[in-house]
DNA sequence: GCCAACGTTGGC
DNA sequence: GCCAACGTTGGC
């Protein structure tokens, strides 16, 4: 079992969102990163536990946590002309995308990324590093813990 | 295989 | 809105 943060735009799923979606899941479609992709089709497994992360808004932060219920699949988005994701260059038979299903488990009060900056055992996380853009990253069992330590 | 140009991300 | 950092594209 692997730990994860995976960063959604709130404006496009919020923790509430996700927590009031059927069963609290939702398939991650629209990754379009092979790093990211990589993590979902190679590494995620069923019970792996999320980090949820609120980015590109007013207050960054983690709001939460989730887990992975379901195994990498191809996205169907790659395929439909009318989506933003649609990838001209894949096919059914040679998919590029994949994507996990994920459901909520907790929401809890923000834990800013300013505040998490402030943490000094969270200084290695990779949500952390200068530039750090990916929108799935590993998370250790040690920082995991921690930070499930001060969610109120 | 190099690398310049371009587009995107995301905190501030 | 700014801009640093990074990933991708495509000509050569």
């Amino acid at each position: 079992m692997r730990y994860w943060l995976v960063k959604a735009d709130p404006s496009d799923i919020s923790v509430d969102d996700l927590r009031n979606r059927p069963n609290g899941t939702i398939a991650w479609y629209g990754i379009r990163n092979y790093q990211a992709r990589n993590f979902m089709r190679d590494q995620m497994s069923v019970g792996d536990q999320i980090l949820f992360y609120h980015s590109s808004c007013k207050q960054p932060g983690i709001v939460g946590t989730a887990e992975v219920c379901k195994l990498a699949y191809p996205d169907s988005t790659q395929f439909d002309p009318n989506s933003k994701y649609f990838d001209l260059k894949a096919t059914s038979e040679c998919p590029r995308w994949f994507n996990v299903d994920i459901k909520f488990v907790s929401k809890s009060q923000l834990i800013s990324i300013k505040e998490l900056r402030g943490i000094p055992a969270l200084e290695g996380m990779r949500i952390l590093q200068k530039g750090n853009r990916l929108s799935i990253t590993p998370v250790d069992p040690a920082e995991w813990k921690y930070v499930i330590g001060i969610m109120r």
